[in-house]
DNA sequence: TTGAAAGCGCTACCAT
DNA sequence: ATGGTAGCGCTTTCAA
């Protein structure tokens, strides 16, 4: 490469990075040589001898559905603005593979990792601690954070939005859920904390099946819950996919919602507010966590450290829409 | 690391790639110095001794609906299984992010890149042509591959699913998109080709707003279909996204699917046979793209180079269900 | 503005 | 089974 274009590889490497502190004549027949040999520089041997990856590390959960959606939109638009390369890593719901995630991505040394949970195993979180690059965990909030931590509390949310559909009336609650990750089970947490403080006549219906999140699995769960128990007069849905589907499963076979059943949903995702009838759900403000994670990143890399506080709750906000009503039954 | 171990660097090199080549005391020592350090080796300079990677690229033009999870998921399938990393690498429908990731990707020299789609830049081609290693090109079937093509001939489905809608007796049929990315205008075209085939009386209806697909986008288009034109009789949207949404907005305003206007999707999404009526739609096998995509790649690397063809049309197939029926107007 | 020398942290190769 | 030597392809530092 260097010989093609007839200069030394440290004037090529100055060529490609600065273009203006190389004389036109140079970077020209630089440009020239690169463009023949289609050469892309060894990023492995920049990233030794520099020492800088320009990327950062994201690691979700699943790319198999549309939940870290705007999620990963936010982390994109502020890593890119900001000069860094994203690479995401999908852990598929296994603390054993976000470990292996965690190691890949601290091996390519990104300068910063950002994490959906707060639930690692004990070397994950040695292996973070010890890094020295900002971590930033997501979604939940920490009692212990390894770093900064922006998210919020799934139990409380669970437990308010079981409150919410107590509040319209309803007494046999369902809570219907695909695989049970951490945040779910905090949210489950917080609907049988919910039901048990509401009274004895409040009996806790759990209805699972371990696969991963999908409006098909929804409907599903619906199915079964019909042939398994009497129909509930309301489902709190671990997300709103699930929800979905067991909307349009009820609409099939003849359950009017909310007449006959209220569903509740989780996460805001973007068809909730546009669906028929449109869907009741827990919005966890999904762009703004990844959009305050990445600007906590970018401002800790760039030593501004602000002072803002290290570990934030967003919140969450419930949104009564029609797929709720009051108890008629 | 190595010194705190009180072995040679190379020998901590073999104990952490196979230890079974390293006695079981020195073994322990450097387990322990391992973990004491949190030590993660630094992949750069491992990737520039041995020359390999161990991982793979994957372009996709998005990670913001679930049009690619199937497929995703058909990927990591495999090369995990064959001890290959996947980086994933969102290009956001833009051919200039697109030449961005293969540079990126070329850069950290993965052994093989996955993309979607046969259009590409001339540096981008010429980038993945000189690279010398397995591309694979999916989802459309190009002219002139650059290596390894699976994929469909879109403006042939695009055709025959247009056709299915003429042969169930409609005559005025909208297309509905979102933004226009190269698939879409062929499967555009297909339906124009399709129209004007049938006759003068079928007039093209193009309805479109430049925005990332979605279920919320499709209830916005039929909205403003609904504002600006006669409600056609049928509608062929370019997913099932776009359909999904236009079937629950038409449900919201009191048009009967499918006795006031037919809708078919397209790629056969998960949801699209649970949801409610059903949705009809042209199954593109999305996850079978990715496993033979994957499976080439993996073939190519292990310098197996079966017999096959270096094309795989894998085709499509027209689903049915009853989101189209006759017309009755 | 350009270049020479040194070295980033590993692994391949060859000894022992 | 273990280690010494050299070198991967860049960038940093210092000189010219």
């Amino acid at each position: 490469m260097a010989k093609l274009a007839k200069v030394s590889p440290i004037t090529v490497s100055r060529a490609l990075r600065k273009p203006d502190a190389v004389s036109p004549e140079l970077r020209q027949r630089i440009d020239a040589a690169v463009h023949k040999l289609a050469y892309v520089p060894n990023l492995a041997a920049s990233r030794l001898a520099s020492s800088r990856s320009h990327s950062v590390g994201v690691i979700v959960p699943t790319l198999y559905n549309v939940i870290f959606a705007e999620y990963l939109r936010a982390l994109h638009e502020v890593f890119l603005n900001s000069g860094f390369q994203v690479v995401v890593v999908n852990s598929r719901y296994s603390q054993r593979e976000e470990e292996q995630a965690i190691r890949t991505l601290l091996g390519q040394r990104v300068e910063a990792i950002i994490i959906v949970g707060v639930d690692h195993t004990p070397m994950s979180r040695h292996l973070l601690t010890q890094s020295k690059i900002p971590v930033i965990e997501t979604f939940e909030l920490a009692d212990n954070p390894i770093h900064i931590n922006i998210g919020l509390s799934q139990a409380k949310a669970g437990r308010d939005a079981t409150q919410f559909l107590i509040d319209l009336g309803h007494r046999k609650i369902g809570f219907v859920v695909g695989q049970q990750d951490i945040r779910a089970a905090a949210r489950l947490s917080g609907y049988k904390e919910a039901m048990e403080k509401a009274g004895p006549e409040y009996q806790p219906m759990v209805t699972s099946i371990p696969q991963h999140s999908s409006i098909a699995l929804g409907s599903t769960l619906l199915v079964s819950l019909v042939n398994h128990n009497e129909i509930p007069e309301a489902l709190f849905c671990n997300d709103d996919n699930l929800a979905m589907g067991a909307i349009m499963k009820c609409r099939e076979i003849g359950i009017k919602v909310p007449q006959d059943i209220s569903i509740l949903g989780f996460h805001d995702l973007e068809f909730a507010a546009s669906a028929s009838p449109s869907l009741s759900t827990v919005s966890t403000r999904l762009y703004e966590i990844g959009k305050l994670a990445a600007e906590a990143a970018v401002n800790e890399l760039s030593g501004k450290r602000l002072d803002v506080s290290t570990q934030i709750d967003v919140g969450y906000e419930i949104f009564a829409r029609q797929s709720t009503g009051k108890n008629k039954r």
